[in-house]
DNA sequence: GTGAAATTAGACCGATCGGTCTAATAATTT
DNA sequence: AAATTATTAGACCGATCGGTCTAATTTCAC
């Protein structure tokens, strides 16, 4: 991998493990064996700028999960169950350290920090995206909803998954798939 | 207010606003309008134990919302959506500023900080608890998973609403709720 | 092979970090 | 009033922070 890659890649995973503030500068060059020259090389716009392209480089690994995990199931519920899965493997690989870098992100930006929180949206807007179209294409009724209500429980169960270091709250979000997907998740006052 | 609460507050503020490692001693002194002498003699042990003071002030927090939402309400419904209620009043209150302190140091927490990660944990067992024993009380069956079912729809309605900067994600968790409580969240292998 | 561009290397900067320490002051006890 | 304790005050510490800058080196084009 090239010397930007590297950098994004650990930059993406000291993020998840312990956060935008923590992460040090120093700590990330050690780690991808790299001068500060480089940094700055790759990225002029500094720590900022790299947590952004650490932000963008989740929407590659969500697309990953996706395209792997939906074409490997026929249904609906086995693309939502494969996505789950799929974080359920992250979440193992890391020894429950790896939480997800939207939400670890989001609840340290404030408005000093307009631009990571644009990131933030970003990357969240193409996540509910995706997923929309999946159940669009699927034949679901109320997608964007749906889609909201999946990512919003598996939000919640990775931060609960973190705490007791354990995978429980993913299994049993398996479970609940079925059911995300029959509520009936149409706005009350219609929306579009 | 004395100085040593006043010292929990802040650093529970800016706790919740953008993370732990983000939150700087001397803003801590800034804001609290005390010298660095006084945070050492309340808090021998550093930032690490104001932040677990923090924290431990968050269940009291908790144990309000409780005490005041669940007395008004009769049903589990009315009580757990007034819960809800208690955590929009407090985003608004805080214009989106202000997530969950439980989740937001949850996702800095790591091995190396163990007491950090234990007072998260026990903030999160005592929340469980309560709601249990709430749930219990009003005759629910299954009680625990319902409670972390409950709590873990909030903490991910909690960083939508903190992402898109609006309480629609609760306003739509309110709506949720009967049929979180009328699920069956009895483990498939019974626990206990 | 030579010149230009891309990349690496790391010394250096001021600012801030969390933390320690001594002294002055305020409050309380006797 | 004197002695004791609790609290405030802030100078100071080494370490690290993010960031800048100049060279050295490597890569690549011609």
């Amino acid at each position: 991998m090239n010397s930007r890659d590297r950098l994004i890649q650990v930059t993406a995973r000291l993020i998840r493990e312990k956060g935008m503030a923590a992460t040090g500068l120093s700590e990330i060059l050690a780690l991808a064996g790299l001068p500060k020259g480089s940094l700055y090389h790759y990225f002029p716009g500094g720590k900022e700028e790299l947590i952004r392209e650490a932000l963008q480089s989740y929407k590659n690994w969500l697309a990953e999960g996706f395209k792997s995990k939906m074409k490997g199931n026929s249904t609906a519920e086995g693309g939502l169950t494969g996505i789950v899965d799929y974080f359920i493997e992250d979440l193992k690989a890391s020894q429950f350290t790896a939480g997800c870098p939207i939400a670890t992100v989001a609840l340290e930006s404030n408005a000093d920090l307009p631009g990571i929180a644009m990131a933030v949206r970003e990357v969240m807007d193409y996540w509910i995206a995706s997923l929309s179209a999946y159940l669009q294409y699927k034949g679901m009724a109320g997608k964007r909803c749906t889609a909201e209500e999946f990512i919003i429980q598996l939000e919640g169960a990775l931060i609960m998954a973190r705490i007791y270091q354990t995978s429980a709250p993913l299994e049993k979000l398996k479970l609940k798939i079925k059911n995300i997907l029959q509520d009936d998740h149409t706005p009350q006052i219609a929306k579009l």
